[in-house]
DNA sequence: GTGTCACAAAGATCACATTTATAGCAAGAA
DNA sequence: TTCTTGCTATAAATGTGATCTTTGTGACAC
């Protein structure tokens, strides 16, 4: 697992405050404030406030203006698949409202990206999808489906999944199914006997990418995904 | 129309600099450059070089380090989804195949986005879909497919699609669309006389949303963009 | 309303202190 | 010899602070 908690500069501890108080509506929308106050706020420099405003500005969440000062947009103009903006939205009040809305993203791009997948993936990819189902079938059925490993190869064969669609953009997204899976088992939602239905549904994509179905890859990886969509409406 | 322009401060116009330079190869994944360098290479003093290598950086794009100097990153850390990266990689080489990714983006999300809207969207959408739906067909039928209102209705349309899936990241997403709808009429690819069934699909979409037929949405929102993705995989 | 004027706050530059990780070298062990 | 291990010099980012410039806003006068 790549380390993915960013270098302790000094900018990013800051910009994490700022994010996420920004997202728990702690400084709402239309609510100013100028660098000089966040400068001493914070106890920085005016230089390191300077650049998390800017990269804040980037992200569409803030707005720097002369003689005003910086002022909190609302969350229409933020750039909400920002993966550190993401991260953000799934602390706090807004996890599960997060967790719907990714598990939405996720129905969109899972099948479509087997599909892409059933016309590009190379043999070897098709092989090592079909090998991670086998390995979730095995765990499952030994009662270890709430544990970690299973967690790992679950995310494993989803993010294999994204790539194989052979576009960035879609791949880019994996982190999106990582939080989703991660915050499931984190819930508590995963079954130690996982139904057996989900073991068919992940080979069923990983055999249809194989065989080059890209309907049948569709209808699968939709399956896989559904499952965890009617879990979370039942919340 | 938001004005999408940033602001013409310093260190917007050196980001745009910087990247499309890193987005079009010319600075290639791996290559090191110093803040000294990059600050006398524009020009410009090292706190506008430093606020624009943070953006960078929080993009993916490039990784900064102590003694080392400024390295760019392979394509495969960037954050591909933020806006202003999606509009680097449509100048240039790269305008065709980001294209593509775009129009697939597309395949995965109206489907699902339509679906979404048919469960959710107020009735008032419902009317205002059809409504833009049937200028369309007006527009087009007039022979007026390749001017400028049918491609703004055209984007409205998909705009509140999007939208009224209530989902803000699918939302957030209708710049995708837009782009790819304004290069497609930018590429001459755009008829005078758009075949009749793109009009049923539009309005297949509206009515089905009306009639929250979810299935049907999906179908004809699919049909659409099928339509687009076909033609451009002529090219 | 319309102009203009004062000023607050961001934008930009500069100089300098601090930190850290790399590279190079030296000494010792295998 | 060759391969570690450890030290050291130093390059470059990180962080601080002071200062000047620019610009948009609000208020005041007309």
């Amino acid at each position: 697992m790549p380390n993915l908690s960013p270098a302790p500069v000094l900018h990013n501890s800051i910009l994490e405050r700022l994010g996420t108080e920004i997202v728990q509506g702690v400084r709402p929308a239309g609510s100013v404030i100028t660098l000089a106050q966040l400068e001493d706020e914070a106890g920085v420099s005016r230089t390191v406030i300077r650049e998390v405003v800017r990269i804040l500005e980037s992200m569409g969440m803030v707005e720097s203006r002369r003689r005003v000062g910086v002022t909190v947009l609302p969350a229409t103009s933020w750039s909400v698949l920002d993966p550190q903006l993401i991260r953000w939205r799934l602390t706090g009040a807004e996890r599960l409202a997060q967790l719907h809305r990714l598990t939405e993203m996720r129905l969109a791009l899972e099948p479509t990206a087997a599909r892409l997948a059933a016309r590009r993936a190379t043999a070897e990819v098709g092989i090592e999808l079909l090998d991670l189902a086998s390995r979730l079938r095995i765990l499952g059925e030994a009662g270890r489906g709430h544990e970690q490993p299973y967690l790992e190869t679950d995310i494993a064969f989803h993010a294999l999944l994204l790539a194989a669609s052979g576009n960035d953009m879609i791949a880019s997204l994996h982190g999106i199914v990582t939080e989703v899976l991660a915050s499931r088992t984190d819930l508590g939602l995963s079954p130690a006997h996982p139904v057996a239905v989900a073991f068919d549904n992940h080979e069923g994509v990983a055999r249809a990418i194989m065989s080059r179905d890209e309907n049948l890859a569709e209808q699968y990886a939709r399956a896989v995904v559904m499952e965890v969509w009617q879990e979370l409406s039942d919340l």
